[in-house]
DNA sequence: ACTACGATTACCT
DNA sequence: GGTAATCGTAGTG
């Protein structure tokens, strides 16, 4: 699931379920937008350097987790590769699933769609922080992934790849890679794109069919 | 020890 | 559209 190709995991890793279980509360998002960060020659990466005391987790076994602070927030990578390369995807955004009403508490906001849309927000939101680094999502009864639900109607969907958010360098690769039309993407989905310039383009149908009940 | 900064967010006009 | 808030790292002396 996790060990192999970053991009490919990235892109498996999209309509899959991210599950958080905190003293007997289960959270639970579908995630819907991803950003691939690369070891060789991809400057945005936080292992672009090497291995410091913050980014271990990156060099860990595919499927830790590695979770870093930024802005006084947290954000949540699932690292991918074999160890040693230091290869990670961050998880940018949610559907929300479970445990609706904890997510609302933990956020302060009962607007579902600013639950988990943002790679700090859904940290938040799934009550995720530095103790959850190099958590083994293989083997964590805490926090995992698993297939999403069955649900309601099947749905065909699309994925976009884009410029990543918020990076100084490694801006023309296309590693960020979200759900279209999905209301739960972050980053003011096209014209924000736009108005900054960033490359983007439309890709084939998945062809995969998965069972997603989009939120209205 | 000190400083600058960031894979962000919330709130402002 | 813009910017302040906020704190753990990493880089430097």
């Amino acid at each position: 699931m996790f060990a192999g190709d970053t991009l490919q995991v990235a892109r498996r890793l999209l309509g899959t379920l991210l599950v958080s279980r905190r003293g007997g509360v289960t959270t639970s998002g579908i995630i819907v937008e991803v950003e691939s960060y690369l070891h060789q020659d991809d400057p945005a990466s936080h292992s672009f350097r090497g291995p410091t005391k913050r980014n271990q987790a990156m060099f860990m076994a595919a499927g830790t987790l590695y979770v870093y602070s930024i802005h006084a927030k947290f954000c949540l990578n699932v690292v991918t590769e074999p160890a040693g390369i230091g290869a990670a995807v961050l998880i940018r955004a949610l559907q929300p699933w479970c445990g609706i009403e904890t997510m609302q508490a933990r956020r302060g906001t009962t607007n579902l769609r600013e639950l988990c849309t943002g790679p700090a927000r859904l940290c938040q939101a799934l009550d995720i922080d530095l103790t959850a680094d190099k958590t083994d999502l293989v083997h964590s009864e805490s926090i995992y992934i698993q297939q999403p639900p069955r649900v309601v109607t099947d749905t065909q969907w699309q994925i976009t790849e884009s410029s990543r958010i918020g990076i100084s360098r490694g801006q023309d690769a296309l590693y960020r890679l979200f759900i279209d039309g999905h209301t739960c993407v972050s980053g003011l989905a096209r014209s924000h794109r736009q108005k900054r310039g960033w490359l983007f383009k439309e890709c084939e149908a998945s062809g995969t069919t998965i069972m997603l009940r989009f939120v209205a």
